[in-house]
DNA sequence: CTTCTATGATCGAGTTCCGCTCGGTGAGCA
DNA sequence: TGCTCACCGAGCGGAACTCGATCATAGAAG
């Protein structure tokens, strides 16, 4: 169970989000190109005052072009933050491999350092993450909830740095993605570029609860 | 500075959020009434499903008297949220002045209590909340804002359990209702009836995040 | 204790705007 | 040269929201 197989793993197209899968090569851009458009109309004008039209128009694009490809307004902003949460990984996964983690704080600090840096320059992603919540619990994909990414993280933690997996692991990391997520998104609440204080409490406060579960971070592996 | 002058104190109206403020008694019992009707059908269809015309109905009201008192659908949810804050910090102070806290634990204890209570009794709570990260940063009462909660609670800490106030005690508390928050959230996120185990960890992880600054609980005071 | 009346409160048909459809047109592939 | 994929945008239904007509109430006047 390799790294790359954890993050970087199938893209989350989970066939319900596309209406249609486009075969021609013209499509695919048009389908990022909507996804780029929401993203910056989302920034400006807020989750719930997106309009369709308003992602034609920026896309330069139909409305009829919108439907095409996604099968209601929501679907549109689903889709953008997959997109987001692919991305997500994917840093999750360069950080790990350019960095080169010697302790499980150092794999956990990437994924910050990664949250954070989607957060200072992904279009759209502040504000489709904070809609992440109002979710209903039907929802396809399950590999968008956090408890997926907790999973995962699991599975690398224990694999690689000896971490004793198994359910207890699993919880504590959900219940620690919950706690980052919150205090991150707090710290970009007011400040674009994320308020320090907050994001470094966040890694402060993921360290010492873990910690205290599986011990200082010099005794592992 | 007295405890039912922080947390009880005026009522959260600042007349932007009320178009009109009502003079006659009716119109009192109309208004919480529409919310009343906003807070079940929240619960029944959701956020982003509700229309004004089923709170109308919901609350044997015409449409027009839901746009004489909130500009627009927003606002209701807005006001909605409003009343259940309100009502979160008159709870707390029931609390406190029932439970007569002797630690400073006691009295962060109560609020999650009291937050745990509201989640399960209070109508609408729950999705309000959900909503409750998407608000603008121009929205104006900053009474409902997370900081101002933390600030309250510091001046109860600080006042009665002999805690060191100032802003790092602020910054500090801030922190931990952003985590409180967001784990009870996902207590509460599959069961209606929250998760004892999200519950239990959420206090667990207040209690050693404040008394890794201030000390064992026994210590104060 | 009654009118009487000014004003608050309510109503709901109508307007505007937005999500979404669908038949017709253009662009790329065989 | 067809044939299918991609695109367009006028139009439909419904939801958000307005506004002038109508009713209810508080409080003054008698």
């Amino acid at each position: 169970m390799s790294l790359s197989d954890l993050f970087g793993g199938d893209p989350v197209v989970s066939g319900q989000q596309v209406r249609i899968e486009p075969t021609q090569q013209r499509s695919t851009a048009r389908l990022s190109g909507l996804l780029d458009a929401a993203a910056v109309v989302v920034d400006e004008v807020g989750f719930d005052r997106i309009t369709t039209a308003m992602v034609a128009e920026r896309a330069g694009a139909s409305i009829g072009t919108v439907y095409r490809y996604y099968p209601d307004r929501v679907a549109v902003l689903q889709a953008l933050r997959e997109r987001a949460v692919l991305r997500f990984r994917q840093r999750v996964v360069d950080q790990l491999r350019s960095s080169g983690p010697e302790t499980w704080w150092d794999a956990v600090d990437c994924a910050v350092t990664a949250f954070v840096d989607l957060y200072r320059t992904e279009p759209g992603f502040r504000i489709v993450h904070f809609a992440d919540r109002e979710r209903t619990p039907i929802s396809g994909s399950e590999e968008l909830e956090s408890g997926y990414f907790a999973r995962q993280l699991a599975g690398v933690l224990a694999e690689e740095f000896g971490l004793h997996g198994g359910p207890d692991l699993i919880f504590r990391l959900e219940v620690t993605v919950e706690m980052a997520d919150s205090i991150l998104s707090r710290a970009f609440h007011s400040d674009p570029n994320g308020d320090d204080r907050f994001i470094a409490e966040c890694r402060r406060v993921m360290r010492d609860y873990l910690a205290g579960y599986y011990g200082p971070i010099a005794a592992t592996v």
